[in-house]
DNA sequence: CGTATTCATCGTTCATCGCCGATAAACGAT
DNA sequence: ATCGTTTATCGGCGATGAACGATGAATACG
C-alpha cells in the first residue's frame, strides 16, 4: 500500500550528497590534511595532492557545499578547515542506518517514509 | 616531506569506491528495503521504488559489486541481501576516518601512509 | 509446446564528473 | 603603477553515471 516509492526524502538526498562528496579519494585526502592543521589554504592543500590548483579548488567547493568544510575568503589567503561537527553528524547519521539494517527489522523500511 | 601526495592508496580508492555505491538516494532506498526483509527478489524491490526494472538491476550490481549486497542467482528469482559485516566495517571505517578528522592531531595525516 | 514471469545484459541517450589551462580579481610588496 | 601571489571561476574535453526500452535466457505452469 504505502510502498512510498515515490521521489527520495530530502533526507535520502542529503545523505547520498554527503557521501557522495566524500566519495573520492582526492577529497578523502583533503579531509585527511585538514583535519591535521588549524586551518590551511588552497594551495598548501594543492602542494600535498599533486592536482592542478584549479582541480583542487572545485574538490574543495565541493566539500564546503556539501557542509563538511568550513570555509572562510580571507584576504592574504582562504581558510579552510575541517566541520568536524558535521562530519560527526554524518557519522551518526550513517552509523543509524547501517544499525538499522544490522538490526533487519521490516520498521526500518517505514521509518522512511515518516520522515517523507 | 611526507606530505605523499602520490596515487591514492588502494584503501582510499576502497573507501571512494564504496561510498560512491552508497551515494545515491535509490541505493539508499535498496539498502533500507533490503534490510526489512530476511531476502529480496529483484521485483520486489522495483515495485518499492519506480525505476525500470532494468535500472534498478543495476543499482543491485553496483552495491553487489561494491560488497555491501550479497548476492545469489537462484532460479525462480534472485535473492538479495545486505552484507551487514560489510556495512559494519564499512561504518567502522569511517568512523575511523572521521575520528581522526574531529580529533585533528597532525598524526592522522600520517597515518594514511601506515597502513589503514 | 507455448506462455508468462523474472532477471541480467546490451545499446542508446543525456547529464554530470574530473581534470586541465587560461583568466580575472584581490591583494602585498616593490 | 607594476609586479608576484593566491584563489575562484570559466570553457572545454573525455570519461563515467543514470536512466530507459528491448532483448534473450532460464524456469514454472498450462
Amino acid at each position: 500500500m504505502n510502498t512510498i516509492q515515490g521521489s527520495p526524502t530530502p533526507i535520502e538526498k542529503m545523505l547520498a550528497g554527503r557521501l557522495g562528496a566524500l566519495a573520492h579519494p582526492a577529497r578523502l585526502r583533503i579531509l585527511q590534511h585538514l583535519s591535521g592543521h588549524p586551518a590551511c589554504c588552497c594551495k598548501e592543500v594543492v602542494e600535498c595532492l599533486d592536482l592542478a590548483q584549479s582541480t583542487v579548488s572545485q574538490h574543495l567547493k565541493i566539500l564546503v557545499d556539501a557542509g563538511l568544510v568550513i570555509y572562510r575568503p580571507e584576504r592574504p589567503r582562504s581558510v579552510y578547515q575541517v566541520d568536524r561537527a558535521a562530519l560527526a553528524g554524518l557519522s551518526t547519521s550513517l552509523a543509524g542506518l547501517i544499525e538499522a539494517c544490522c538490526a533487519g527489522e521490516p520498521q526500518s523500511c517505514k521509518d522512511k517514509n515518516s520522515g517523507n
